[in-house]
DNA sequence: ATTTATCAGTAACATTGGTTACACACACAA
DNA sequence: TTGTGTGTGTAACCAATGTTACTGATAAAT
């Protein structure tokens, strides 16, 4: 854990903090597609992000997914912070989007290391702040952009974050992500394969130049 | 200003830190309608809202405008925040929906007051608590509800800001606050007052019960 | 080998929301 | 009074997206 901890954290944390989160902290290992926070939950602990990536998604009432965007290596989620101190419900779903490693901080460690040490209190506002930015970059996409823009900037991110060319996904499970419909991707994705910027076949999506 | 200062926030701020805000904090009165930050403006200063009301927009690249939400006694701007410590460009504009008084704080005495008091820390916490809400909020209605929907709760929310059944805006206004177009907003207004919801007039829109 | 479930392709159609165009009413200034 | 600008109402039309229905292909299960 040690090793993995300065590996992400180093740079930013002064050695007496991670010597705290050493103390205090779990080390957890979780694999892709598993649920690590589901709506309504309350928050035990808070993650920092060694290595890997989390999907961060919004349902509504009927329960149509979002994705709202994706941790990954030196993130944490904001919504926990906030959600430990006023004691609420977690507003989102969040999935390991690949196999994970995290290290998960009791809460009430964070108010702690707030008041003592600079580099946490940066670290906090700088989680808010990426976030926020993220969710602003999100609703842009929603408010603003088209549904062909908003598959195309889907299928460049996940490809980034899962590091390959290759979609692993059904068309559905794109259609929910972005809350829209099979037929409709299908339409979409078909017209991205006629201007050879993918390759489509069952069950993943090849990207050849988006 | 004195006064003021502790009618909003003598309840949650120690008295030392009151007298911290009153030394270093500037008072400020602004008229509705009043631009107090313009998207790409670096931020000077932090506002405390005594009384009033600011809206908070976002722009996309064609210039086309939507509302994200209302800033109220209280409150505070978490962009201002996160903006303060990176020293980037503000990614929103705020404008005065009502005449608003707030106390100005210099962006140094944030950092100094996160670590001096906790009754600060939490505060910026909450706040960032709550404009993370309001913002998945505002995604939701985006994402999820059709424009009907979204105008009814505009309508609603901005009664309830500006404290009075009648909506001073043309039709025009709402349009580009909803990111819509002023024929889609008079045609769904004049369905809500076909079934007595609303009452229409020239550049203003009496609510009857919504 | 046969059945069954899942996935993708496609057509036809419905709905929502955006666009264009024009009429008319009102306010205000010349 | 007569323009002139602005705000609203409305019709006709269009584009984007969602829905329904059906097809065939592939994979998994029996």
């Amino acid at each position: 854990m040690i090793q993995e901890l300065k590996n992400s954290y180093g740079r930013q944390f002064e050695n007496s903090l991670i010597n705290d989160i050493l103390q205090v902290g779990t080390f957890r290992e979780v694999p892709a597609g598993y649920k690590l926070i589901e709506i309504g939950d309350y928050i035990k602990g808070m993650p920092l992000l060694v290595s890997g990536a989390i999907k961060v998604l919004r349902e509504d009432k009927e329960g149509d997914e979002l994705l709202l965007y994706y941790l990954e290596q030196g993130d944490t989620c904001s919504m926990t912070m906030t959600c430990c101190i006023g004691q609420t419900q977690s507003e989102i779903r969040a999935i390991a989007e690949v196999d994970t490693k995290l290290i998960m901080i009791p809460i009430r460690k964070m108010e702690e290391w707030t008041a003592k040490y600079k580099s946490w209190r940066n670290f906090v506002f700088e989680s808010y702040h990426n976030r926020l930015n993220e969710l602003l970059i999100t609703l842009d996409s929603i408010a603003f952009d088209r549904m062909d823009e908003r598959l195309v900037n889907y299928l460049k991110e996940k490809a980034r974050v899962n590091n390959e060319q290759i979609i692993r996904n059904t068309h559905q499970e794109i259609a929910q992500e972005l809350h829209s419909s099979r037929v409709v991707i299908s339409r979409l994705l078909k017209k991205l394969e006629q201007i050879d910027k993918i390759e489509l076949h069952r069950n993943y999506i090849k990207i050849l130049d988006l």
